[in-house]
Parts: structure tokens; C-alpha cells; sequence
DNA sequence: TATTGACTTAGAGCTAACTCTAAGTGATAT
DNA sequence: ATATCACTTAGAGTTAGCTCTAAGTCAATA
């Protein structure tokens, strides 16, 4: 697959892939003999994992610990597990911070609708 | 309250309390006779209003735009509702992202367990 | 044959959200 | 009296994560 390709695939622009690359978040993307990227499975599921990882906003630099641990094989399993543990701690926590802030806005969006329908004769600007 | 009380109980530095003031997110903030800031309630109602939706990653630009509607007074309480709902949507969103990511990480965790605990002799190094 | 279009590179530029620096004021402690 | 400390300002610097630019290669089409 070209990078066109691979950018269409996962919503991605090729500068971003490219940039990708380059740090290292993507081992070894095979090349043409004409030194055009062509991606395989392996580099599409790469992308696939660290798109996927991004977007729940882990750090790059955690990513690249990842990349790099994994590169060394077999024994750096149980580092990689500890790694992605405390990454989902972190997921976990913002998950509850964001759980928060929607019932806070549920509430305010309670009073605002009381308020709009003229139940609240009380009304007072609420922050 | 001085800053540095503030900053105390908020955990947010003096920096950032200033810098939120001067880019309006704080309305009317008190000062004494001195030009010292003195936060009375409602300062301190906002900024604890901004650190919880800032925690949840609301962008300061949105913020902004709310602060400016609420100071206009009872007429912006529509544009208001619709601002929070907005912002309400993308929070839903983040939070199946974040989901999402947590069960693959769970399900990734499941894996190297058993790659740890030798049940699996099938050992193929998965992303 | 000339040009169009997809790819390549190194490196500069951009945006959001702080964070720090320098220079200054004024109240309190030694 | 002098030093320390908390505050003040304007504006420069930092970081993460892209995003863009310029200059070039190569294959396919008018």
C-alpha cells in the first residue's frame, strides 16, 4: 500500500504517518527498490494501533517506550504489560474526570432548561 | 483570597490564574487598593468552573466563548444551553474513545498474562 | 517532449496552553 | 535601614504534536 493509501485507510494526512515514521512509532515500513514506502500488514496494524491509542490521548513519548520494548522481543513481555498498565490507570482517570464534567453539565443543562421554560422564578445567573 | 491561597486550593499555579485572567476566562476579579488581586467567591466559583472543564480536556477558545455570553446577561442563556450541549457531545465522544481503548488495552493485557503464565505455546508476538 | 502528479527529503513553521523572565512596588522581619 | 517576600506587569520562551515548504525524483499521459 502507498502512504495515499494507508491515509485514506486510517483518516490520517501522510505528513502525519511520515512523521510517525521518522520518530519511530512505526518499525521498519518496507520501501520499493525506488525507495517508495509500501506498506504491509504489519506496518498497517502499527498504524491502526497507534491511531487508535492517540486518539484516547496517550503521550507519543509512552507510545515510542512501547515501540522500542517490543523491538527487543520476547523479554521485555512483562515491562510492555507494565507499561500498558499504567497507561490504562491513566485512561481510567480521565475517563472519571470526563464522567464528571457530563453530570455537572447534565445538571446545568437542567437548570438552564428550567430556567428557558420560565419554571424558575428564582433565577439567578448561575456560573 | 491572595493568589497564592487560590493557587493552593485549586492546585493551579499563580501563572496559569493570572494567564486566565488576562485572557478573560475570570471575569471581574477583585483588587485591593494596591492593585492586588483579592478573589471573593464567585472568582473562585470560576475558576474552580474552568479547572473541572479544562480537566476534561474543553477547549480554553470555548470557555472563552461562554464567559462572554454570561457576561452579556439573561438574553445569551439559549446560546449558552446550546454551547454546553455541544460541548456535552463531544465529551461523549472522547469517552467511547477512551472506552474503546481501555477494553483493547484490557483485552492486550489478558494476552501478555497468559504469555507470562505459559499457557501460551502459540507465543506470536502480537502489537 | 513537456507537463502533471505522486512520491521523496530536511527542516522550518504553527497552535494551544501554559511557563518563565525581568524589572518593579510595597509591606514586614532583622 | 536593609533585606526578604509576595505581589505586580509585559512579553519572551517552551512543549507536544503535528503541518507546511522547498527542492528534487520518477512514471504516466497530452
Amino acid at each position: 500500500m502507498t502512504i495515499a493509501e494507508v491515509s485514506k485507510k486510517y483518516d490520517l494526512t501522510a505528513d502525519t504517518i511520515r512523521y510517525y515514521e521518522k520518530i519511530g512509532l512505526i518499525p521498519t515500513v518496507p520501501r520499493t527498490e525506488k525507495g517508495i514506502r509500501n506498506f504491509d500488514e504489519e506496518s498497517c496494524n502499527w498504524i491502526e494501533f497507534i491511531k487508535c491509542m492517540r486518539n484516547a490521548g496517550m503521550e507519543i513519548e509512552i507510545l515510542l517506550e512501547y515501540v522500542n520494548l517490543f523491538k527487543q522481543g520476547k523479554t521485555t513481555v512483562k515491562a510492555r504489560k507494565r507499561l500498558l498498565e499504567e497507561q490504562r490507570e491513566k485512561l481510567i482517570e480521565k475517563q472519571n474526570n470526563i464522567n464528571a464534567t457530563i453530570e455537572r453539565l447534565d445538571y446545568k443543562l437542567e437548570l438552564y432548561d428550567e430556567i428557558i421554560l420560565g419554571k424558575r422564578k428564582d433565577f439567578t445567573e448561575t456560573i
